[in-house]
RNA sequence: AGAGAGGUGUCCGAGUGGUUUAAGGAGCACGCUUGGAAAGCGUGUAUACGGCAACGUAUCGGGGGUUCGAAUCCCUUCCUCUCUGCCA
């Protein structure tokens, strides 16, 4: 959520960052200030009031006391009135604020000056590409040909039981989800990450607060009984442990990583883009999260890039980073990159992970703050990125490992999977 | 799920309708004292909104109500603990 004193103050500057996020409505950015001044207004009003009858109730307390009755009397008609004031400007002032509200959640977040103008994914920058693409034997597969035929994930089972896009992995295939969790959890909490291991469903708060609703209702599931929602990515819970928490500098940064099963409505997309591990309902995620000094965001997104750049190399995959467009980024983000790793047999790229820095717009939302060296309130950033999304990386390393007679393994991994190939 | 007890400031904890402007204690910060430390003494120590400021307003888990006045009474809801039940 944007701060309506930042708003205030830049309002040409907000208006052209809006544009670069193609924001259809420039001008609620005057609607949500000429609110502020009302609210303002009646405020002032309503506290002068209030004032008067909270000092003429306690009068009344003394001449109770002293036994003047006639004057107590008296004071007591007088409040009669101011209160009869007060109701108006009460209900007026809670439809202002309902109003302001309403309509601060429309913004999506400020672009940073590094990003790019753009509409669509073709106008992502491309940062950098690494590793190197596999020569794959002849008659090479895809993944969903090749989780079929070595039996690692059974997709119509998976439908059967629950519905299509809830994949149900098998034998290996469930034993190198295992070992990828583990690995990447390993090599997250070795770099200074504190491993959480978080409720899978949050309560309506928590969704606001990081910006899942109001707008995103949709892509999430419901448990409509408790009110609850299926988190679509551990940024959720985790982010949340520090909703209302006034923290100490000295606590920044905060560095969480979590593993969670994600689960996402996302209706919308069909084909090719869609089969096998590339889009489905329920998949696993090791995430990373950051809470830090507004100083130090830029410094600390440009850590997370390098740290998920290091465990994709650490698994030998052609990748690339792209650097996401005003118009291809989240609604909370202030700057995006993209990891993206090349699935040979698809010939195509998949998005592995996705890096974000949210400066204030969710520590905004969730009154997330610290008190700085000289007593000041201020919001903390937060940042979060994928460390990683699990489905893409075994269609890749399915797909990137084939060989003529099974998949080989990545280096780092064979330990954790107990074998030196996974086929 | 049933019965009961609770939720007060950074923490502990008092407070059952009116000088509570939330007692008292602990912690923390600063100062005094000291050769140095401890003890002692003094001062300070929540957040939000409005205001240049003085200050005002709100907040005792959340929401609503009664009253001139609510931490205190009523309704509702959430959470914690104990016992019982069920359960991995």
């Amino acid at each position: 959520m944007l701060q309506v004193s930042f708003l205030r103050q830049n309002r040409d500057l907000a208006k052209k960052k809006l544009a670069i996020k193609h924001f259809a409505q420039p001008d609620l950015v005057d609607t949500v200030i000429d609110l502020d001044d009302e609210r303002k207004q009646l405020q002032a009003s309503f506290d002068e009031t209030q004032a008067k009858v909270n000092s003429a109730s306690k009068e009344i307390g003394a001449l109770m006391a002293k036994g003047d009755k006639e004057k107590a009397e008296a004071t007591k008609t007088a409040v009669g009135e101011w209160k009869k004031q007060l109701e108006p400007l009460k209900e007026k002032m809670a439809q202002v604020e309902i109003d302001l509200q309403n309509a601060l959640v429309q913004f999506p977040n400020l672009p940073h000056d590094l990003v790019p103008l753009g509409k669509s994914p073709e106008e992502n920058v491309l940062v950098r590409e690494g590793g190197v693409r596999p020569k794959l034997p002849a008659g090479a597969e895809a993944h969903w040909d090749l989780i079929k035929k070595y039996n690692l994930v059974d997709f119509e089972t998976g439908a059967k039981i629950t519905g299509s896009g809830f994949p149900l992995y098998i034998g290996k295939g469930a034993k190198f989800q295992r070992a990828l969790v583990q690995y990447f959890l390993d090599f997250n909490t070795a770099a200074g990450y504190t491993e959480y291991l978080p409720p899978f469903m949050v309560n309506a708060a928590s969704a606001f607060a990081t910006g899942q609703l109001p707008d995103k209702e949709g892509q999430m599931y419901h448990a409509t009984e408790d009110d609850f929602y299926l988190i679509p990515t551990a940024e959720v819970p985790v982010t949340n442990i520090f909703r209302d928490v006034v923290l100490k500098e000295a606590d920044l940064p905060l560095q969480m990583t979590a593993y969670s099963p994600c689960f996402r409505r996302e209706a919308g997309s069909f084909g090719k883009e869609v089969r096998g591990l590339n889009r489905v309902h329920q998949f696993e995620k090791v995430e990373i999260i950051q809470i830090v000094h507004p100083d130090k965001s830029d410094e600390v997104l440009n850590d997370m890039v390098a740290h998920v750049e290091k465990l994709l190399v650490s698994l030998g995959l052609p990748y690339r980073i792209l650097k996401l467009c005003g118009g291809d980024m989240g609604f909370a983000s202030a700057i995006t990159y993209d990891f993206e790793v090349y699935s040979a047999a698809q010939e195509r790229w998949l998005e592995v992970s996705s890096v974000s820095n949210f400066q204030a717009y969710q520590t905004y939302r969730m009154k997330c703050r610290f008190k700085d060296a000289a007593g000041k309130i201020q919001f903390a950033h937060s940042l979060n990125g994928s460390s990683l999304a699990l489905p893409r990386i075994f269609a890749a390393i399915v797909e990137n490992y084939q060989t003529e007679s099974g998949i080989a393994l990545p280096k780092a991994l064979q330990s954790y999977f107990g074998a030196e190939n996974l086929i």
